[in-house]
DNA sequence: GCATGATCATGC
DNA sequence: GCATGATCATGC
């Protein structure tokens, strides 16, 4: 089979996986397992394929080669490229050891160091000894990655020495995150070392962005040229991190305008666009970071930053709120908090480009990178509850008024912006006329779909918590 | 002036 | 053809 003690012989046999289903490459006692849980299928890999019993030691799956093995779903895009299902999970942060813990000394990067990995096609209709692998490879970290990581674990590591290990937030770091590991938040409280507060248990993991970098790179997909980077030597970030490199890169062109901008930098938009400031702003950031208009940029892809533009008036009001993708209402219909799309959304990393009002022009002011707070984020979730609650209840409409134009209005019982700090629920459409199914019709109108709605920022709290502060 | 519903240009 | 990242429009 393999060489316990040899890295190459266990990657070589590893990767006789590739386009084999475990049905097809293991013996026919898979056929008896009985496993259940999420990690299941690595659980199947290492008990009939490698043959040895799955453990949760400190230590790698395979000690003696030093190479831990991971197994993560793809997922097929509509135009048939392959994509991480999710966030790729290592092991649980133990909040009472690791604060006093050095990176390379660290429980993760002993185990972590060196991963096999296994990608499978997830299918729903599937039994998951059918998923078809598709990429077998090992994975050691690029240098400049690993900078990141390193300082990402310094994070983590620095909020639990403060005492906050329950505000810890995905959006906190770049590349390695501290994910929420475990099915209910009360079942997964566990004790900090620096304050009598639970924190929820948590997993250092790969964030999705950063586990498409690592599946592009082993398909060498990457060679097709989609990215560009903005750290073309790794060694700057051993001075600086990546966030205040990006925001140095800024500096030369604070205080000038979008006009004076897009000329030194070249740019010709049509200015009728209502998202023109921000087609300029994605290209500015483009042409100060380095990196070439048509491709995306590899660290924000990696690190799922979301870029906001935002138009602040001269007397420091934002006029719109900040939206979001539009959301499913049958997804929100299923989904718990935990596990919910918006708490992925908002617990990101983002990156605000204000541009302030002088009377003329808007002005390139601030550059801010943000993340949510976690007392913030638990007004986010009560306006999630509350939009689900609308949706499970089917009383969408509060009531249809005709306007001056003749037009029907509808008005919602979706949270509104009097109702809570932090966001609110408004539509985000074409027009009323497009919509998405719901999973309960409309007790009003019987209706069986309903103008696309999303969450939304309030633009008040992102003036206070964001552009003043 | 603000809340809330409606809508638009762009790019993939 | 549709999602995205926004801004516009109306009425109180």
């Amino acid at each position: 089979m393999y060489d316990v003690n040899s890295t190459k012989s266990i990657i070589r046999y590893a990767k006789r996986l590739k386009n084999k289903t475990l049905r097809e490459a293991c013996g026919a006692e898979i056929e008896q397992q009985n496993y259940s849980g999420k990690g299941k299928y690595g659980q199947l890999v290492e008990k009939f394929y490698f043959g040895y019993n799955p453990n949760s030691d400190s230590k790698p799956d395979f000690e003696e080669a030093k190479l831990e093995l991971k197994c993560s779903p793809l997922k097929r895009l509509v135009n048939g490229e392959y994509r991480a299902k999710e966030r790729l999970v290592l092991n649980i942060i133990n909040y009472k050891t690791v604060f006093s813990e050095n990176f390379e000394t660290s429980s993760f990067w002993k185990k972590n160091a060196h991963l096999l990995l296994i990608f499978y096609l997830h299918n729903q209709d599937l039994n998951l000894l059918d998923y078809l692998i598709m990429l077998v490879d090992d994975w050691e970290y690029p240098s400049d990655d690993l900078r990141v990581i390193k300082n990402d674990w310094e994070i983590i590591n620095k909020k639990i020495n403060d005492g906050k290990a329950h505000e810890l937030s995905e959006g906190d770091t770049f590349y390695l995150s501290a994910c929420t590991k475990g099915e209910t938040a009360a079942k997964s409280l566990r004790d900090q070392p620096f304050n009598d507060k639970q924190a929820k248990q948590r997993a250092y993991s790969f964030k999705t962005g950063y586990v498409n970098h690592i599946i592009a790179n082993i398909s060498q997909e990457e060679n097709n040229g989609v990215y560009g980077k903005i750290i073309k030597r790794p060694s700057v970030l051993d001075r600086v991190t990546i966030d205040e490199y990006i925001i140095s890169k800024f500096r030369p062109y604070l205080g000038l305008s979008t006009k004076k901008l897009a000329e030194i930098l070249n740019i010709v938009i049509s200015n009728t666009a209502k998202n023109f400031n921000a087609l300029v702003s994605k290209r500015i950031l483009k042409e100060i970071l380095g990196v070439e208009r048509t491709k995306e940029i590899e660290e924000f892809e990696k690190a799922e930053i979301e870029v906001k533009t935002i138009r602040v008036e001269q007397n420091n009001r934002i006029r719109e709120s900040i939206s979001f993708p539009a959301f499913d209402y049958t997804q929100i219909y299923n989904e718990k908090w935990l596990e919910s799309e918006m708490k992925d959304l908002i617990e990101r990393k983002f990156l605000f480009i204000f541009f302030k009002n002088d009377g003329n022009d808007y002005i390139l002011d601030k550059v801010k990178f943000w993340n949510m707070p976690y007392s913030d984020r638990n007004e986010m979730r009560e306006v999630w509850l509350r939009t689900k609650k609308v949706i499970q209840t089917g009383e969408i409409v509060k009531e249809i008024i005709v306007n001056s134009d003749n037009k029907a209005v509808k008005y919602s019982n979706f949270p509104k912006k009097t109702e809570n700090r932090v966001g609110h629920v408004r539509p985000h459409a074409i027009n009323a006329a497009d919509t998405y199914p719901l999973p309960i019709s409309e007790k009003i109108t019987g209706a069986t779909e309903y103008t696309k709605h999303c969450f939304w920022l309030n633009w008040d709290y992102v003036r206070d918590e964001i552009y003043l502060k």
